[in-house]
DNA sequence: AACCATAGGGAAAATTTTTTCCCTGTTGGT
DNA sequence: ACCAACAGGGAAAAAATTTTCCCTATGGTT
């Protein structure tokens, strides 16, 4: 297990949000389960950009915070369903405005990006 | 300058404002600059955990987007200023629903966390 | 026997992000 | 002359995250 060296300052909601969404793939995993997409295999299909392990490891992840939580049936082959507990479901709307905005704003985003040059575009700079 | 290697899926709205709001401290300079806290220096002054450099960098990514625009002062000593741009005050309302999320479940993530043993605690684990 | 699928993790490498250190200027105060 | 505050960035180190590779197991299929 991999220990932080420099202790994460988690006492404003911002930064416990941002933590739990936040990271490269999370969002988008919390996407599939939202849509139906439970089992580690499918979530694998579905994402298969990327790495299994890490699919898995932000699995873990959502578990430990408490958004979802794993059903194991007793079958055989092992069968793992992850579902959403009620926190899980109540960050749902958050994820939906997120989405909005970035859908609303992207190209917006992509031009400035594309644009942008530090102190020499008047476009950017306004100087009084 | 870093040039990255893997190319970074920004094809949909989440991954865009995760990208923009995901960074270690980007949500918090937008706090402050909502709360007037406008000026470089004032901002270290507030974020006093966090180095200046990576504050201005992280000013100036959001600048790149198009989210925050540099004021220049014609005075001396040298003076700037960081506001809003329009699609930068639309994402205001995005914060404030994180902020508030994060503040509602922070404890219950924390709980949590520190109870999580995987596989385990008959807590977190369902098996039916 | 060799392969598929299921679910999962350890170790180490690669990549990205953050941090520290030190530098560029200007002007005003002591 | 020296130090303060202002705004800002290059280089490299450190830390964190992501990725790849390879392994554990079970049981079914070819």
């Amino acid at each position: 297990m991999y220990e932080r060296k420099i202790p994460e300052l988690l006492d404003c909601g911002l930064a416990v949000s941002v933590k739990v969404i936040g990271g490269k793939w999370k969002a988008w995993i919390i996407d599939c389960i939202r849509r139906g997409v439970r089992r580690p295999s499918a979530i694998h299909k579905e994402m298969h950009e990327v790495a299994p392990r890490i699919i898995n490891m932000h699995l873990k992840e959502l578990e430990e915070y408490g958004l979802i939580y794993k059903k194991i049936y007793a079958e055989i082959p092992a069968r793992v369903e992850y579902c959403f507990t009620e926190v899980g479901i109540s960050i749902l709307p958050v994820v939906d405005i997120l989405e909005k905005w970035g859908n609303e704003n992207k190209e917006y985003i992509y031009r400035n990006k594309e644009n942008y040059q530090a102190d020499t575009c008047p476009f950017h700079r306004k100087t009084a």
